[in-house]
DNA sequence: GCCAACGTTGGC
DNA sequence: GCCAACGTTGGC
């Protein structure tokens, strides 16, 4: 099981219409480091959800639905979407600052690369950041 | 709203 | 194939 962090500006997809729609198709990502995350991602992997710009901080839990399909938004056929469902928010959001505060996280590519809008997590990390937004 | 960081494009 | 110019993203 792999983990990631996957990134949307609330104005343009909020975690609330993640959660309201149940399951929906992660479209529109037109970066290749991006890309290559979503091929390898598994159904069942789980992802954080993390508002940009408004908010900036990890909201909620999501899973992989299915796995890897030219996305239909692209008519290049060059880029992959991904199916994602909510699984449960986070109690306590967890903000980017808190991260960059902790010196835990100095290597998170969240910290690291702010720009790059699907990321992997690593387990260590998925722990920690579990904890802090108050769940098991 | 500004601007730094990054990716992409296109002229040479 | 290099690199300057440009566009976009996202934190501040």
């Amino acid at each position: 099981m792999a983990y990631w962090l996957i990134k949307s500006e609330p104005d343009t997809w909020s975690w609330d219409q993640h959660v309201k729609k149940g399951a929906d198709s992660w479209t529109g990502v037109r970066n290749h480091q991006a890309k290559v995350h979503l091929q390898t991602m598994k159904k069942g992997d789980k992802a954080f959800f993390y508002h940009s710009n408004e908010g900036k901080e990890i909201v909620g839990v999501s899973e992989v639905t299915k796995e890897a399909y030219i996305d239909p938004t692209d008519k290049t056929n060059a880029f992959y979407a991904v199916d994602f469902k909510a699984v449960e928010p986070l109690k306590t959001p967890v903000k980017l600052a808190a991260l960059k505060a902790d010196k835990n996280f100095a290597d998170m590519v969240l910290v690291k690369n702010s720009r790059l809008s699907v990321q992997p997590v690593t387990a260590d990390e998925w722990k920690a950041i579990r904890k802090l937004g108050g769940l098991k």
